[in-house]
This record gives structure tokens, sequence and C-alpha cells, in this order.
DNA sequence: TGTACATCAGTGAACGCGCGTTCACTGATGTAC
DNA sequence: TGTACATCAGTGAACGCGCGTTCACTGATGTAC
């Protein structure tokens, strides 16, 4: 009982000096990950040495922080949840402005890519990619994303005659092409002003067309169609 | 001369038992890395060897057909765009119903799907995948086969008044909804038909929705939103 | 506060294994005449 | 048609290398009293 209580206080809890030591090479692993996942490895072809490596920590301190690579891959994809929920945070801050409602919120979120892009290429690359097990792990984080955006729309008062299964069907719809764009804006060329402009406005078409059709959704389904 | 013209005429030319076989042990290389990517691999996570092994031919047979893994990698995209366009092809020959287009094509894309699987399951996850070569050869792909679907839409005189590009943006909503479908399709347990059909009334719904706006959309982007 | 002991994050050597690629080869298929 | 020679798809041994994982270890941090 006594080993127990003392491992407690000191080792796990990242309150100590040894704790916080052991937190901050946990975060050095997993940002070792994300960068040479952004730099053109898939996930499942990363190695565990080379992680370890690029951590700039021997392979062996890898096992003290994760069973395998398959459990740092899950702890990358909350990470990448935590991000997206973030900018849902973000935007909520901004407002809502009375005019030009997707084009601004276009610009937030073409920033937000470029500014989180290791998170972005990862969540776009696994959520189809070779592991089942992080395709499902991306699939729940996408789900909550859906449902908390769908809930904003509820709390603006957007299409509030309809079930809220309609509008997780329309935020579905927003998240997929989100996503889609997300890693297209991360393989534009870094110099072609030109078409970072157009592939922006065919990003805002595409979400003022989705918005569009939602205007017009009727819960039977029926419409001009 | 003579030494090339012999090389031409039976070596290199499918004609001949040699020819033959050889296509045959080419494609033996491609069916095996299909089936290994269906399994659970993304495609960097494949190796020669393997490849080779599920082909049934030693590895170094492989260099015969591929320079690299690579060049395998793209004769794989190839294979999955032709499955693509033969779609568009079978849903032409079906031709367009009067009722119920969209659930309808649907249900022809489903069956589809269900029907090649490992061609959808590679495009799905190699299209934001990890290899930044195979990345540009599906969009072109994907490029071509959007296309090709807005002139399918301009024949049958759908938004006669619309300019090609925005017939493309329409259909590349289309597109992105249906290859992010597939891979949800082929992540479906297969004792679960209760799921399968609210996924494809969702699906159903998506398309449907983005047809409402599609029928709204005017060429200077205004509109009711 | 000082001392003796416990914990445990990170080290470094070692292992067996599958990898991509090289090379010289075999023998069926194809060509010349 | 028959014979002598060329081609080349596929073989099998061999190589050096990076891999994941094991193990006993070190020494700074933490605890007991």
């Amino acid at each position: 009982m006594k080993k127990t209580l003392r491992a407690a206080t000191a080792g796990d809890l990242p309150g100590g000096a040894r704790g916080a030591r052991k937190q901050l090479t946990r975060e050095r692993l997993l940002d070792a990950a994300l960068t040479l996942m952004s730099a053109g490895n898939s996930f499942p072809g990363l190695s565990l040495r080379e992680v370890t490596r690029e951590a700039g920590v021997v392979p062996t301190a890898f096992y003290r922080h994760f069973r395998d690579m398959d459990e740092l891959g899950l702890a990358l994809v909350e990470e990448c949840g935590l991000t997206l929920r973030r900018l849902l945070r973000e935007v909520r801050k901004a407002g809502v402005p009375t005019t030009d409602i997707i084009r601004h919120s276009v610009a937030i979120y073409w920033q937000y890519v470029r500014a989180h892009p290791r998170h972005f290429r990862t969540a776009a690359s696994e959520r189809h990619g070779g592991s089942p097990t992080m395709r499902q792990a991306i699939r729940t984080e996408v789900e909550h994303f859906v449902r908390e955006m769908a809930q904003d729309l509820r709390m603006l008062g957007y299409r509030a005659d309809l079930p809220s299964s309609a509008l997780e069907m329309i935020c579905t719809l927003v998240v997929n092409t989100m996503l889609n764009a997300a890693s297209d804006i991360l393989d534009l060329p870094p110099d072609q002003p030109q078409l970072a402009r157009e592939m922006e406005a065919s990003f805002v078409a595409q979400i003022r067309l989705i918005f569009l059709g939602a205007a017009q959704w009727r819960a039977d389904g029926g419409g001009a169609v």
C-alpha cells in the first residue's frame, strides 16, 4: 500500500520534476511522429526507431510512454481532434458576422489549417488510411465535431424547424468538404498565390452551394429534384 | 537494328506466349498489392517482398515489371481510375430513370463499390495518403472523372444556363461525397443491415441536398444565403 | 535538516528477422536461315 | 521442316541494413524518518 501511494504522489502525477520531464518526452515523441508524417510518410509507414530518432531519444525509451506504435497513433488522433474542436471555439469567439458569413468562415478555416498543417495532414490522410484502428478513432472524433457544430447552428437559430439528425447531415457534408479541402490546401505549391485564390473561391462556392441546399431542405426529403 | 526488330516482334508485344505470360504475372503483382491493401495495409506500408510473396513469385521477378514500388503504385492508380470511369459508362447505359433519380443512382453506386472493394479502398485511402506521388496521380484521375461527369450532365440538358466551371464544381462536391461514402461503406460490419440502410439513406440525403443547392445556384454566386 | 533507500525515465548492447537490391543462372520461347 | 543461336521471364543465393524488442544498467529525482 505504501508503495502505491508513493508512486502516485511522485512518478505518475505530472507534479514533480520527474513527471514534467516524462510529459515533455512524451510530447516530443508525438511531435516527432507528426513531423515525419507531414514530411510525406503515412502513419503505418513510420517506424518506432524513426520516431525516437526524430525525438532525440533512444529507441527503448519509447516503451516508457506507449505500448507500441498503435497506441501512439491513437494519442495522435486525440490531439488532432482537440485541434479540430479548438477551431469551433475560435469561430464561436469571433462571433457571426452579418454579411458574407461563409467567405469569412472559410478564410478563418484556411488560416487555421495553415497554422496546424501537421494535424490536418494527419487527420486527412489517416481518415481513410490503412489502419482500421485509426480510421475508427478518427471517425469518432469527426462525429463529435459534427454534433458540436450542429448544436452551434441550433444555438444560432438556424433552421429551427429541422430535427437534429437533419442538421447533423448538413454538417457532415460541410465537414467532409472542409477535410477534403485541407488536403488540397496543404498540397498547394507555396509560390502560386493565383492557384490558392482560385482554390479558396471554389471552396467558398462549395460551402455556399451546400447551404443553398440546406435552406431548401425539407424534413420529408422532398424538394425540387 | 536486327536485334531491336526481333525484340519488338516477340518479347515486348503481348502477342506471343511469352508476352502473355509476362502480362499475367504483372497482373498478379497488381492484384496482390490490391489484396494486401484491402486487408488493412496502407500502400507505403507494403513491402516489395510481401507483394511478390502474395503473387506467388520470387522477389527479384518484380524488377521485370516495375522499377520500384512507386511505379507499381502509379499503375494501381491507373487501374482505379479505369474502374471509376467504367462506373460512369455503366450509369449511362442504364439510362436516366424518370423518378427517384438520386436514390436509383446511389443504389447503383453502392452495388458498384461492393463489387470493386479493393479499387475503392485504395482510391479512398491513397487519395489523401502518405505518398505525394500517388496523391497527385489520384487527384488527376478524379479531375478527369469530374470533367466527364459534368459533360454527362451537360448532355442531359441539366442546368444548361451554367458555365462548365460551375457544373464541375457541383460534380466535385458529388464525387467527394461519393468517395467519402465508399470508405464508410467498406467499413460497414457485414452483419448490420439496419446500419447499412441508415447509411444509404444518409448518403441519398446528402446527394439530394447537393442537387437542391445546385438547382438554386446562380453563376454570380449570389443566392439565399 | 541529513541520511539511507526506492523509484523509474532514459541508456546502450545485443538478438533474430525481413527488407531491397545485386548477381549469375536456367530453361522455355522465339528467330534466322 | 530442322537446326543452331538469341532472348528474357523467372530463379535462388547472397549482401548489408534498419527494424522491434529483450535485458541489465545508470543516475537523477523522490520518500521515509
